[in-house]
DNA sequence: ATGTGC
């Protein structure tokens, strides 16, 4: 391996600059592919088929100047996880495999104005009373229980249901990616079959690595931007981490079905059948696109719901109102979208369908899609790591708009299988040495979740973030750590 | 991720 090149079985990455790496274009690429990673996150990258499915994304058409990896990228369906591509909207196509079957999976972090002192002691009825409060685990049962016709709303109108019917204030929507709502959003075009998956999982966490934490802020990097977050060193915060349940998944499936019917000329074209795209312009684009807006509104009223619970809960623990406690929303990213964004290409503005999946937006200070209260500073980006290592807050980079269409990291990434983990790792011993070690709580559905998702199997975290950092798509602004954790 | 395969 010389200085300049990165040999990955096969795959030979030249080195842009540091932290930079490109996989040339040849054969039938559009575009080169780009990974945004260290020489350390690279090579547990090229430990799975990442690389390639990297690569296979460019044969997708409108792909635009790059297919990127991120550092936490890691192998997933089709698309990698960790992977952005702006495709045209034109002449392009929209590509659920590229969006993820948990259409909005994603993160919010509530403030509170508590500090650990205040929380100490109280571990365990917190975490017994979120965990009978929130419901979690595979299958049925929400917060609210509804008909169809509730599901309908919510999927037209997002958190301005939730507005409406006393589970937010007008301040949630502001401090939310889209304000919780798209526009574009056409429940119509979600199945009737999706529709029943969703009607009694309105406000629950589900399974695998989602989950909720309370936790408490250990750093501060970035005075300026802290303070304009309102974050500070002990302050206790919740992190919320879930998606659209089995709506989103049966959406997701219903339109792969439909495009291999009706797209068989482009699939055909295509190196993995998992890529299957909608040509822009077609009916099915335009149906894929209002289906996936319903359920990412619908995402957005889960984890609202869930915020709202918590607020309750809060409330009856500390014997304290949630306003008292100032339990305000900092902000809500999703995870796996698409969204027709304008963007600056090589001097000329373009509408591209720029999918996310497991990647962030990361707008810089200054962009109007920013809240205006965090306008001057740039928008708040959350990075969850594993249940024993804690999560970061990040601004989004003056170079995100030039790097990555305005997008960073999600996550760590998985290092491991979740058959291997569970090989690894026993739930219960994983519970005990987090509350022997590091005094985190952890209460979950599951013993065989708890094993799947143990820190162990992580990234580091990090290391993600500090790549993020160097190439200023996504700044450091503060970092917390577990205290108490709920999961499926 | 997911009424734990597509």
């Amino acid at each position: 391996m010389s200085n300049s090149t990165f040999d990955a079985d096969g795959i030979t990455l030249e080195k842009v600059r540091e932290y930079v790496w490109e996989i040339p274009q040849e054969g039938d690429m559009r575009t080169p592919a780009r990974v945004l990673a260290s020489e350390a996150l690279l090579e547990e990258i090229k430990e799975d088929k990442t690389l390639q499915q990297l690569k296979n994304t460019t044969h997708l058409p409108g792909i635009t100047k790059h297919a990127i990896c991120m550092p936490d990228g890691h192998q997933g369906y089709g698309f990698p996880v960790g992977g952005v591509g702006a495709l045209d909207a034109e002449n392009g196509c929209i590509s659920p495999g590229a969006v993820g079957y948990d259409i909005n999976c994603g993160v919010r972090m509530m403030k509170t104005n508590l500090t650990y002192d205040d929380l100490k002691g109280n571990e365990q009825e917190l975490v017994d009373s979120l965990f009978a409060n929130i419901p979690s685990g595979l299958g049925g049962g929400g917060i609210v229980e509804s008909g169809v016709d509730t599901v309908d709303e919510i999927l037209a109108r997002g958190v301005d249901w939730a507005l409406e019917n006393g589970y937010a204030v007008e301040d949630d929507l502001l401090h939310c990616e889209d304000e919780g709502h798209r526009e574009e959003a056409d429940p119509s075009k979600i199945s009737q079959k999706a529709k029943d998956r969703g009607k009694n999982q309105i406000g629950s966490l589900g399974s695998g690595n989602h989950f909720l934490e309370v936790q408490r802020v250990t750093d501060v990097f970035h005075d300026e931007v802290g303070s304009a977050y309102g974050l500070e060193e002990d302050q206790i915060v919740v992190l919320i981490h879930c998606g659209s349940r089995g709506l989103g998944h049966q959406t997701c499936n219903d339109y792969l079905r439909k495009i291999e019917k009706q797209h068989q000329g482009l699939l055909n074209k295509l190196p993995d059948k998992e890529l299957a795209a909608a040509p822009a312009g077609s009916q099915l684009a335009e149906d894929y696109y209002g289906a996936m807006n319903a359920a990412i509104n619908f995402a957005w009223v889960n984890r609202q719901l869930i915020m709202h619970r918590t607020r309750e809960v809060f409330e009856r623990v500390f014997d304290r109102s949630w306003e008292e406690m100032e339990m305000d929303l900092l902000y809500d990213v999703a995870h796996n979208i698409a969204k027709k964004e304008v963007h600056d290409v090589d001097g000329e503005e373009r509408e591209l369908y720029v999918h996310r999946k497991g990647a962030t937006r990361a707008f810089p200070a200054g962009h109007p899609d920013v809240p205006e209260a965090y306008r001057d500073v740039g928008q708040p980006i959350i990075i969850p790591g594993s249940m024993g290592a804690g999560s970061y807050v990040l601004r989004g980079g003056e170079n995100s708009m030039e790097l990555t269409f305005g997008s960073t990291a999600h996550g760590a990434g998985r290092l491991m299988s979740r058959t291997q983990a569970k090989n690894e790792y026993w739930g219960g011993d994983v519970q005990d040495e987090l509350e022997a070690q590091d005094q985190i709580y952890v209460k979950a559905q599951s013993g065989a979740t708890v094993a799947e998702e143990a820190p162990g199997v992580y990234k580091d975290v990090d290391e993600v973030v500090r790549i993020s950092d160097e190439l200023g798509i996504g700044d450091k602004v503060a970092r917390t750590f577990p205290v108490c954790n709920i999961k499926g």
